[in-house]
DNA sequence: GTGATTTATTAAAGTACTTTAATTTTTATC
DNA sequence: GATAAAAATTAAAGTACTTTAATAAATCAC
């Protein structure tokens, strides 16, 4: 298994010595996912917290209208799951699909408690993770909130320019919480400026 | 001080013994708002974290054309602040003044943190409180993507139905993200139903 | 309690965004 | 490499929501 990249994650919020490295790694698996393979489908526990090592990968819900939401996306460097099925253990609201062919690293409820036991830094590192998360959210609704389309599309594609290179537009309108077809006409109106 | 709403609102997450009880509650201070006081403007640092045992808070914005947009609102039994700014000891982006006369129990961020050192417990326990807010957030977020204005409504008037008897119609709307206007039309064609 | 200020209501006109549908371009599949 | 499938573009008509403005109702301040 690859443990660099989730190694030095891990050491941009909290140190690790060797022996404590070794027993983390001891609770991970590697899972690959093919393009548009299901990490997580609505109904189901989410089982494992995520850490992705290559590629990508979006949360979404799909609506009464059969419409795509997309509530997060996930690359290289980033932890995905859905955090209130895996602490609660009970059915998720979400669906988490591969957009490419991805490679993540995976470590189980029962492995991560074991693991705040032994390690209690570690509660200290998932509080970190968890607040950037937070944040971030707490960023993305006041700009649904005071933004139009065509200040949040900008602000995606400043905020995130080499993920907006991956995905479609299509993935990118259900992110921003518009239409394909708007998105476009935005686009078009943006180019001619 | 009447620190019984706030040990009762810690111990759903921790238990504590009588010593760190008492240790933590030295290590807190209450503060009263009257109604429009605020307790953190744009460009201040967040310098508490801050528990209110009574009245109503809001945390907003406001935006290039002079709009507010709330993030969140307070009441009995929750916590408020800014969490980035606090952390970071950094300016905030947002308002947060009193919709009521309201009473607030604070924590600095120098004896939080003397908190975490030696009653390690609380790590755990704000990282609860912060899992809830997540997740909290993250469904709003979801809404915002997937519901009309009046679906966002009827929702939050379900979750949080003693809230929305103490707001105005015009807080509820700046929540929503909607205007005062549209959302009295709303009501109207709601009531007719 | 009275006047001043803020909030809510209503209507009408305007705009941002959606829907539908047809066409083109790109990507996936065998 | 040919065919099928999915994504992007464009235009036109429709709808959800905003803006403005005028009036009424509720709340605030002295």
């Amino acid at each position: 298994m690859d443990t660099e990249l989730i190694l030095q994650n891990i050491s941009r919020h909290i140190q690790l010595d060797k022996t404590e490295e070794d027993y983390f790694v001891s609770l991970l698996q590697t899972k690959y996912l093919k393009r548009k393979d299901f990490l997580l489908k609505q109904g189901n526990i989410c089982r494992t917290e995520n850490f992705i090592t290559k590629g990508c990968l979006r949360t979404y819900t799909i609506d009464d209208n059969d419409f795509e939401h997309i509530v997060m996306f996930g690359t290289e460097d980033w932890w995905v799951g859905d955090l209130f099925s895996f602490i609660t253990q009970s059915p998720t609201d979400f669906f988490i699909d591969a957009l490419e062919d991805t490679e993540i690293i995976q470590i189980s409820k029962a492995n991560l408690d074991r693991l705040f036991d032994r390690v209690p830094k570690f509660e200290r590192f998932f509080r970190l993770i968890l607040q950037n998360a937070f944040i971030a959210q707490q960023n993305r609704i006041n700009q649904n909130l005071s933004c139009t389309a065509e200040q949040r599309y900008l602000g995606f594609i400043k905020k995130y320019p080499q993920l907006e290179q991956r995905l479609s537009q299509k993935q990118v309108s259900a992110y921003l919480g518009i239409t394909p077809v708007f998105l476009s006409m935005l686009r078009r109106k943006l180019s001619r400026k």
